[in-house]
RNA sequence: GCAUCCAUAGCUCAGCUGGAUAGAGCAACGGUUUUCUAAACCGUAGGUCAUAGGUUCGAAUCCUAUUGGGUGUACCA
């Protein structure tokens, strides 16, 4: 049961408190009163559940509905009938009300904007390695994270987009190495291969000759963990990091060169998956950060001291475990970075609220993290906030690099886009299309159906990617939505629809016309909501429910360019606009583009 | 072991601070085009909301326990 959120129908609740004032002469606080939508099958478009106020009324449910229904059809001029099926107050609302609430709200041109409300927010997301492509996991981070802020926009905050990219460490020396043994002196130009593929290529020939030595060495009588202590490769990969971090002047150039070659392709997937950034950190300055934040913990009596030197916080009564914050040689671990990088950022921004939009394989990190932020006394640790989300589960299992069974970002875009032409052209329909909008369009349905697809499934949850569910059109889809979409403007283009006249409040709405009014009202609190909880996937739900409720109403009149009644088709195309700019807001936040023809 | 998340139709998912007979899409079956784009619309069929208790006028929703699954519990990042 959708609940109003929305301004519009405060005024029946504040009534609703003065009656029950006049009726049981009692006070009551206006947030117990809830109204919310009149089932279909019920005359009616707003509903108030009495069986809260029955404590008041000291009256059965249905005699109080009687009451208050009987006294606000007397005191509301807009509240024009009442029926009572249980406890519950079902309301008739007058015409002219809609009318007004179509032509005061939703036609006025700001409609769906909601004001800047000063705060602002920082949103780290996509946060990749550069020792491997991007997979599909990191393209739901992206489009979250990219969507995510998009909403928060949305809803009047001030947003940082940052990327935190993890440029050093033990990972990149493994390509590295691999390439400097077996790369031939192998370029992207040279092999014709994006960069961060070719990176990625090395990284697991480092791991399959790992593994090779691994296997000789238990051969020769070693166990498991003593092989992988002392393969020469994974000698060679930690000897070449302690020379990176020595500044090794050849280490560091090779260091440059790699990570360059990938950064050309990631520019490429960011590019294609439509997201991009405000800042990019990178780890390379930020790994030696947090020591300070670590003595200023020691300082304050939060962290203390192990025999060994090494540094601890004791989180055993918050339920969780001691942690290691510092280790005995004096070197960081993560937390000590991410520490010191939080500062870093706050300093930078001083921002009121954070959002890293991390997996969920890390909600224990984040919430030490987070935790002793808090116990530092730092003022902002209150508005740092873990955008948890669910792995990408293929139909065959998980997806697994080693095994070869990841969906590469870079493959999947172009099979999409591939899908989205061959479906777009079977139909017929652009054959007149210029070479380029076909082009576009061929990209915006393949990148729609794919984003949409990812965005529509609460973040929290885990979700399947099935390939062939992904590249079907039809039903709760991005192309969906986008047809309709092309479908309004195309209508509006035949009927010569210009924007800007209200509707006479004489004309009489059907049942279709009313409920489409009803919904697309609440867009604002749509956007609201859904930002409240960091959740793409509600206003994604909403869109697709515009769409369809557009859909019916557009099957279920007569057509509309022919309509004689010239009032009657202002009000219809009125409503078929207000829906295209929906469709095109709403999805946008999403980071879908809807095309104006398809 | 402990922590944490998840469990709704054959499949993929909605169901928001507890509200009336739990909704969509896909798949299946049937229908709709001389009328504004059929990537659409209409209909049929499909459910012990994992299980058992509890709170409540009312529970898919809140609480407890159990079962099943994921993840974490690294001096990796």
């Amino acid at each position: 049961m959708l609940i109003w959120l929305f301004l519009a129908m405060n005024f029946i609740i504040t009534e609703v408190v003065k009656g029950i004032k006049h009726l049981y002469n009692e006070e009551v606080a206006e947030s117990l009163i809830s109204i919310q939508d009149t089932r279909k099958e019920f005359e009616g478009q707003a509903t108030i559940v009495v069986f809260p106020i029955v404590r008041f009324s000291k009256k059965s449910p249905e005699q109080t509905a009687n009451d208050l229904g009987a006294y606000l059809v007397d005191n509301l001029k807009e509240v024009t009938a009442f029926n009572v099926v249980k406890g519950f107050l079902n309301l008739s609302i007058a015409n002219d009300y809609w009318l007004d609430l179509f032509n005061n709200s939703l036609l006025q041109p700001d409609f769906g904007v909601i004001p800047s409300n000063g705060r602002k927010v920082m949103v780290e997301y996509s946060s990749p390695n550069t020792n491997k492509p991007l997979h599909l996991g990191h393209v739901r981070n992206n489009l979250l994270g990219y969507s995510v802020s998009e909403l928060l926009k949305a809803d009047g905050a001030e947003v940082y987009k940052v990327n935190l990219v993890n440029d050093r460490g033990i990972h990149i020396c493994k390509s590295m190495l691999a390439w400097q043994k077996w790369g031939n002196g192998e370029t992207p130009e040279s092999s014709g291969l994006k960069g961060d593929h070719l990176v990625g290529k090395y990284y697991v020939i480092f791991d399959k000759e790992y593994k090779k030595e691994i296997e000789a060495l238990k051969a020769e009588g070693q166990t498991e963990d003593e092989a992988k202590k002392n393969a020469p490769l994974i000698k060679a990969a930690q000897a070449m990091l302690l020379a990176w971090e020595a500044g090794d002047e050849a280490v560091i150039d090779l260091w440059k060169t790699m990570n360059g070659w990938v950064y050309e392709g990631f520019a490429i997937s960011y590019k294609n998956l439509g997201v991009d950034f405000d800042k990019f950190y990178y780890e390379s300055n930020t790994y030696l950060l947090g020591k300070d934040t670590v003595e200023e913990g020691l300082a304050k009596g939060v962290f203390f001291k192990k025999e060994d030197g090494s540094v601890w916080i004791d989180l055993t009564a918050d339920g969780l475990d001691q942690k290691l914050v510092l280790r005995a040689d004096g070197t960081s671990v993560y937390i000590t970075q991410d520490l010191g990088t939080a500062q870093m950022k706050y300093d930078d921004f001083k921002m009121n609220e954070s959002i890293y939009v991390v997996g969920n394989e890390q909600d224990y990190h984040f919430k030490v993290l987070f935790l002793i932020l808090d116990k530092l006394g730092k003022s902002w640790a209150k508005g740092l906030y873990h955008l948890s989300y669910g792995m990408v589960d293929l139909p065959s299992g998980k997806m697994k690099s080693r095994e070869g069974t990841v969906v590469d970002a870079d493959d999947l875009i172009a099979e999409m886009v591939a899908t989205a032409k061959q479906k777009t052209e079977a139909l017929g329909k652009v054959d007149h299309f210029s070479e380029e909008e076909r082009e576009t369009l061929y990209y915006n349905i393949g990148m729609g159906a794919l984003k949409y697809f990812l965005l529509k499934v609460e973040p929290k949850k885990r979700l399947l990617f099935d390939p062939a569910e992904s590249i079907d059109f039809q039903g709760n889809t991005g192309p969906f939505i986008q047809y309709t979409h092309a479908r309004i403007k195309s209508l509006l283009l035949k009927a010569d629809y210009t924007p800007g006249v209200f509707i006479d409040n004489q004309v009489a709405l059907s049942e279709t016309e009313l409920d489409m009014i009803i919904l697309l009202a609440k867009y604002p609190s749509e956007i609201s909501a859904a930002a409240k909880t960091f959740s793409p996937a509600s206003l994604a739900n909403y869109i697709y429910e515009v769409a369809k409720m557009f859909n019916k109403f557009y099957h279920e009149i007569p057509p509309i360019v022919k309509e004689e009644d010239e009032q009657l088709k202002r009000l219809r195309l009125s409503l078929s606009d207000v829906t295209a700019g929906i469709l095109k807001s709403g999805m946008r936040i999403l980071g879908i583009e809807v095309p104006e023809r398809m």
